[in-house]
DNA sequence: AGCACGCCGACT
DNA sequence: GTCGGCGTGCTC
């Protein structure tokens, strides 16, 4: 005997959760995950649409109370592959089933509020006031409300109106049966996009981008749906060959899906894609209501967009038919969700080009490591684009040594060959960008004699300083004043370290003097919309100096700039991940890449205390090929992706030694598996921040060559957990995590 | 969502 | 009594 978990098609939070039927013998080889049955439902045993969610040997219910699968509804439905899909995360990332389906579906939720239902009153107020007066003859209070409600207003919103009139569903049904009322559905979609006149431009290809084109389209034409790795230079354009393949799979009929990382989507971009497809294409953005996110679900399902545009959940559009997923800047951190389940993008984009037989094309300037290795080694298609066509040369990149410096007697945040450009620059009225690598330092005060720093009493992170003197924790927003002596040994002599964007204004202003500045980072952006404003003020030339953390390296284009200048491009401190170094070579190699975008020709200034890293050296060579190499030795020597995968089991614990015996009986348990499966295992350590609001953090890390067995071992963890009910602490699990833990 | 059940006032 | 509207709770 064979059970199946199914939810039912009905959008109503209540009923939105798994019922557990029987599945007769006849069917037990067509049912699939995914499914879409016929299910007896209710009292009444009306048969309703359901999809399959999980199949199980075992019923989770009382066994005489289960009903049997009537049969298997006919068509095939939208929901049916993202439910797949979401079959697949579950299984891949070590979810619940629940939570993968969360991800995948659209929220179901919100159904009510987009329908925006309205009652509408069908007669005129006279006829209306005799029905009340019926009505209260006969006691009828529901339908009395109502109608009193409608004589002073013909149409009431239906949500609001049920609430308030405590309306239930069948009064509504009687009244709506004696004609009395209708419920209207307005579907009337909130459109995001301000469509631009069609003024179409048909792009011509350049020979590079003709031949990739006709390349993966040939092999889409024979089925043969691979994915492709485009290595292409900002400006090399990626983004017209994206355009002209998507248009020839939307030609047939299929849909497009292109993932952007949110920070990345330009202006110019928008209106390139909206010129090509008008209404077809559909942009999503984090501005975007719910209802509105829910409208173009629907738009899709029904056909009437084929392209959408937006981040990593864009991949979970209800469309019929996908035959291309663009992943644009695939090395982008974003792409990897930082809840559960932990899915990364690229991997899910894979799972769901297979599912409907679509070609995937990855595209980047800096790609990932494991994306350039699979393309290296066979199982992507590759292709670079190498020259610059929106014009413009290649900058001249100058490489500072700030320990140089130092013992030159220059003890200022800015080196001698970057204050001197930049007294250029200011002459010629031409614009600059100051990048500093690392927030988070920024402000951390510490004691000159006893060297103590001073952190927040609840994290085990450094305070920062504020304007006003406050000192406060990014992490848990923890705040105090600031002090005059140092609470350990009393020395007056406390002082503030590495500077942070604001300390960087304040001393350009003291050494060039009034200037306009604008200043980017997590403080100054947090307004909504703040982040757009500030970047088209600097490109409108609203100020001639643009200082930021990594939100200004990303995506824009500013062809007034001809210097940037990188304040330290230190690698040190992120040591404990094992990505730093690719991080710092992507970081540098994006700022490096803003400079000298028009027609004037740019100069790059990149200060470090480590210039003879190779990460530097190679960002400033801007020499991709070069530093993977020598970074892949590294990945291969410490057992790192892409050679191996990884898994991090994080706990979270309130007491810290319960947090790290628990840690050591996980260690304990994965040795029993290590030695036959030649499985790596490290810790259980602090995790890089030990404490966040009083809970204490450790974490072990896992290293295999085959994902699989960290998937086993994984599901090993999980039962054991179960088995033995822990439910102190929190265990998590993540796959190539991308951020420190 | 839609159906049945139990509750309550009204009427033969 | 019992009819019919109303509110509530459950659906594998």
């Amino acid at each position: 005997m064979k059970y199946a978990s199914v939810i039912i098609n009905i959008s109503h939070e209540k009923v939105d959760r798994p019922f557990c039927y029987r599945i007769p013998e006849s069917l037990q080889e067509m049912v699939k995950i995914g499914s879409c049955v016929e299910v007896p439902f209710g009292q009444g045993n009306t048969l309703r649409k359901g999809y399959i969610i999980e199949e199980r040997e075992k019923p989770d219910y009382p066994e005489n109370k289960i009903k049997e699968i009537y049969g298997l509804a006919d068509g095939t439905f939208v929901e049916s592959k993202l439910i797949r899909l979401a079959a697949w995360i579950k299984r891949e990332y070590g979810s619940t089933m629940i939570s993968a389906l969360q991800t995948v579906l659209p929220a179901k939720k919100k159904v009510k509020e987009k329908q925006a239902r309205t009652i509408v009153g069908l007669l005129p107020v006279k006829e209306l006031e005799e029905h009340l007066e019926q009505c209260e003859k006969k006691h009828q209070v529901a339908k009395a409300r109502l109608i009193r409600e409608l004589i002073s207003s013909p149409q009431l919103p239906y949500t609001g109106a049920v609430e308030r009139l405590h309306l239930s569903a069948q009064t509504l049904k009687s009244l709506e049966k004696s004609g009395v009322i209708a419920v209207r559905i307005r579907t009337d979609y909130r459109n995001p996009v301000v469509l631009a006149p069609g003024d179409e431009k048909k792009n011509v290809l350049s020979q590079g981008q003709k031949y990739i084109v006709d390349s993966i389209y040939q092999d889409y034409q024979k089925q043969d749906y691979k994915t492709y790795l485009i290595h292409g230079i900002t400006g090399s354009g990626k983004t017209t060959v994206y355009l002209e393949l998507i248009e020839r799979v939307v030609a047939q009929g299929r849909s497009a899906i292109v993932l952007i990382p949110e920070i990345a989507l330009t202006f110019q971009t928008m209106m390139r894609f909206q010129q090509r497809f008008g209404e077809k294409v559909s942009i999503l953005n984090s501005t975007l209501s719910q209802g509105e996110k829910y409208d173009q679900c629907e738009r899709a399902k029904k056909g009437e967009i084929s392209v959408i545009i937006g981040p990593r959940s864009a991949l979970f559009t209800p469309f019929k038919d996908v035959g291309l997923i663009v992943i644009d800047e695939e090395h982008e951190a974003s792409y990897k969700s930082e809840t559960t389940p932990r899915y990364h993008a690229r991997e899910v984009a894979g799972e769901l080009a297979r599912l409907h037989g679509a070609s995937l094309v990855l595209g980047s300037a800096t790609p990932s490591l494991e994306s350039y290795y699979k393309a290296k080694t066979g199982e992507y298609g590759f292709f670079t684009l190498k020259e610059r066509l929106t014009g413009g040369t290649l900058p001249q990149v100058y490489l500072e040594d700030l320990r140089e410096e130092l013992r030159r007697g220059n003890r200022s945040i800015f080196s001698d060959r970057l204050r001197q450009l930049i007294q250029d620059r200011l002459e010629k009225k031409e614009q600059i960008m100051l990048f500093l690598n690392r927030r988070g330092y920024a402000g951390f005060i510490s004691c000159r004699s006893c060297g103590e720093v001073m952190k927040c009493p609840h994290c085990d992170v450094s305070l920062s300083r504020h304007v006003g003197g406050i000192l406060s924790c990014h992490y848990c927003g923890y705040e105090e004043p600031e002090r005059k002596t140092c609470p350990k040994c009393g020395s007056p002599y406390l002082m503030g370290f590495k500077a942070g964007t604001q300390k960087i204004e304040e001393q350009f202003r003291r050494e060039f003097g009034e200037v306009g500045i604008l200043r980017m980072d997590k403080d100054t952006t947090t307004k909504k919309g703040s982040y757009e404003k500030i970047l088209s003020s600097f490109m409108e030339g609203e100020a001639q100096v643009l200082i930021g953390t990594q939100m200004i390296v990303k995506g824009h284009d500013f062809p007034g700039v001809t210097l940037v200048g990188i304040l330290a491009a230190d690698i040190s401190l992120g040591v404990n991940d094992y990505r730093a170094s690719e991080r710092t070579f992507q970081l540098l190699t994006q700022a490096a890449g803003r400079a000298g975008r028009g027609s004037l020709p740019g100069e790059v200034v990149i200060q470090s205390y480590q210039p003879e890293h190779y990460s530097i050296v190679k960002a400033a060579a801007q020499d991709y090929e070069g530093f993977f190499e020598e970074e892949l030795l590294y990945r291969k020597l410490g057992g790192y992706p892409p050679t191996a995968c990884l898994l991090q089991i994080q706990i979270l614990a309130a007491e810290e030694n319960s947090g790290r015996s628990l840690g050591l009986q996980i260690r304990k348990l994965l040795d029993k598996m290590a030695g036959s499966e030649g499985l790596v295992c490290i810790g259980p350590a602090n995790a890089s921040i030990s404490r966040i609001s009083d809970i204490y953090r450790f974490s072990l890390l896992l290293k295999h060559g085959n994902k699989e067995v960290l998937i086993r071992a994984r599901n090993r963890v999980e039962e054991w957990l179960e088995t033995c009910g822990e439910k102190k602490n929190i265990v998590q699990f993540d796959f190539n995590p991308m951020q420190a833990f």
